[in-house]
DNA sequence: GCCGTTTTCGGCCCGACTGTTTTCAGTCG
């Protein structure tokens, strides 16, 4: 999709422009590059349909943007940015993700050193070139160092499900300390986006001093970037090292940080926006009318006294929640979504075992399962295409079925109602057929097709071949549908709406895939079905048992797309969803 | 550069810390 390059290239624009500190374009740039990104239509079929009028319609897009976007559609570059580059030809993203390096640091390094990237930058600092230049000293290009060796070992983002163990076994770290009063992570990793920059955790204590010392000599410390009474920032020794901020405040402050420290920056400034309109300032220190302080205690608080609905971090992304709370708090219809809860799901329908080369047996996973107080888990293992995965094929699948019935016996004899449904994950061949005979499809409680192969069709013929896979009535669920990996692989070419409209057409489910790297679907296509009325499964596509806590981060991405307990079938109890499957039209 | 039932011109979110200064710019969240 062009949207995405369009952003990137806008975000860029808006840097170019802060370097030459002009005011107010950088945020334009920067706020119509996030509209475009967050965008789930596809800029030139907007364009097509629309012309100039409907991108105008895009908000944070006006004449002059517009006139960018349709230079890039239709000449494949945009000429100001091409000039722009062309007088400060630097890699901005690779300086500026050197912490302490900013686009006014960019660009007076060019000028001044001619510095283009971070080979340059590493050079210049080690030969102690830029402690020399006003502004800068030794202390600065130190820091420069570190952060370089940072970027190279980190290169960006750190997945969700890396850190957000580490970032619980720190809390109860923390909470040893009896001098902390409330303590909970904010930022991102609060609103549980797909990938983590860095963390944040607030606290209260009477006692601010206490908790800092405590916190910067933490066991996994590695460097303390700065320390203030009630402030510090340390790089933990997790992983290739992440940095967490540490705030302390009064009791009094707790709601408010936590409402301001959660973000995201876009759904706070238009906060702050309604705040002003009612007389009133918002910051992290409270919500006042005057000198007065009216709320901060907690975050419903806050939300309450700007006459709005307590509003979930993870939908806090100015996506259209804030109009909802508002909406809701006024009684009027279209409020807030009662999103998915982390104890709504009842089964996981998407688990490898043994049998195709996972870690555990059948039963090993069925009985972590029932331990984690579910009704059913489906076991769907590879077929027989994908030799590397141990695919099963016909032969191997009947028997393994009569091994699921087995264990089903034994969990009947032993009083408990726990189920193992049988199913399997099988292969959309490149002309949309399943690797496994029809007749043995029919033989499963559900059929999960995925595409594991020739990734990088053209869009026609993915969403073709995905179709197809739709419209055999033995399929049931459509895994990880778009196909991306974070941090290493795009989402396949696919007309994202088009499969919505089959979807919706054959009653196809559509996978939502916990495990950390897909995230599959993302927040914006689980809200795009849910309008579409399609309905969505969350699954961990567990390859050994421990990996069924993953469950966790697909609550969490759906409930960033909106999604309710209607939404997602393995929510709901056995019989509920074995009609759901089979019969398709329910 | 965008936006608008108070506006087509004049606004546009806010504060702390660092490293460098000797009153502040840049960066970050």
């Amino acid at each position: 999709m062009a949207n995405r390059e369009l952003a990137k290239i806008f975000n860029e624009i808006a840097l170019y422009f802060e370097m030459d500190g002009a005011p107010f374009k950088p945020q334009a740039y920067e706020k119509a590059a996030i509209n475009l990104e967050t965008l789930s239509e596809d800029v030139k079929d907007i364009y097509k349909k629309g012309g100039r009028e409907a991108l105008e319609e895009i908000p944070g897009v006006g004449k002059n943007i517009a006139d960018k976007v349709i230079e890039y559609i239709k000449v494949g570059r945009i000429k100001e940015y091409e000039k722009l580059k062309k007088k400060t030809p630097v890699s901005i993203d690779e300086l500026i993700s050197v912490e302490g390096i900013g686009p006014k640091g960019v660009s007076y390094l060019y000028k001044k050193l001619k510095i283009k990237n971070l080979k340059d930058l590493e050079r210049a600092a080690k030969a102690g070139k830029i402690r020399n230049l006003p502004n800068f000293g030794k202390k600065k290009e130190q820091n420069i160092l570190e952060g370089i060796e940072f970027v190279k070992r980190s290169k960006g983002r750190f997945l969700l499900g890396e850190i957000l163990p580490k970032v619980q076994e720190i809390i109860s770290e923390l909470k040893k300390l009896k001098e902390i009063k409330q303590i909970s992570e904010a930022g991102s990793v609060r609103r549980r986006k797909e990938t983590i920059g860095d963390v944040d955790i607030l606290i209260t204590s009477p006692n601010p001093k206490k908790v800092i010392d405590y916190f910067t000599v933490m066991p996994g410390v590695v460097k303390i970037w700065g320390k203030g009474p009630t402030k510090a920032s340390v790089r933990l020794s997790v992983g290739v090292g992440i940095d967490v901020d540490l705030r302390v405040l009064p009791n009094s402050q707790f709601g408010s940080a936590l409402q301001y420290f959660t973000g995201s920056k876009e759904h706070n400034i238009i906060l702050r926006k309604i705040a002003i309109d009612k007389g009133l300032k918002l910051n992290e220190y409270g919500l006042f009318r005057g000198p007065k302080m009216i709320a901060g205690r907690t975050e419903k608080e806050v939300y309450a006294a700007l006459k709005m609905d307590y509003i979930e971090p993870e939908l806090r992304e100015n996506q259209g929640e804030i109009e909802a709370a508002l909406r809701q708090a006024r009684g009027k219809p279209n409020g807030l979504p009662k999103i998915i809860g982390y104890k709504d799901i009842l089964g996981d329908l998407h688990c490898h075992s043994n049998w195709d080369g996972g870690n555990n047996s059948i039963e090993e996973m069925a009985k972590t399962a029932q331990k984690m107080g579910y009704q059913y888990i489906g076991i769907a293992d590879h077929t027989k295409f994908l030799r590397i995965e141990n695919g099963l094929n016909e032969k191997q699948l009947i028997e393994r079925n009569k091994e699921i019935d087995k264990i089903n016996k034994k969990f009947q004899a032993s009083g408990s109602k726990f189920q193992v449904l049988k199913g399997c994950e099988a292969n959309i061949m490149a002309d949309g057929s399943i690797d496994i005979d029809d007749k043995v499809l029919a033989q499963m409680d559900f059929v999960i097709a995925g595409v594991h192969s020739q990734m990088k069709m053209l869009k026609v013929q993915m969403t073709k071949r995905i179709i197809r896979a739709m419209k055999n009535p033995n399929v049931d669920i459509i895994s990880h549908p778009t196909g991306r990996i974070l941090k290493k692989r795009d989402e396949y070419e696919i007309d994202f709406d088009e499969l919505l409209k089959i979807a919706k057409e054959t009653g196809t489910i559509l996978e939502i895939n916990a495990f950390p790297v897909r995230l599959d679907l993302n927040d914006v296509h689980i809200k795009k079905a849910k309008q579409a009325g399609v309905k969505m499964v969350i699954n961990t596509d567990a390859h050994k048992k421990e990996h069924l806590r993953f469950i966790e981060y697909g609550i969490s991405q759906a409930r960033r797309g909106w999604a309710e307990k209607k939404d997602i079938i393995n929510t709901w109890p056995l019989e509920k969803l074995i009609r759901a499957i089979k019969n398709r039209e329910d």
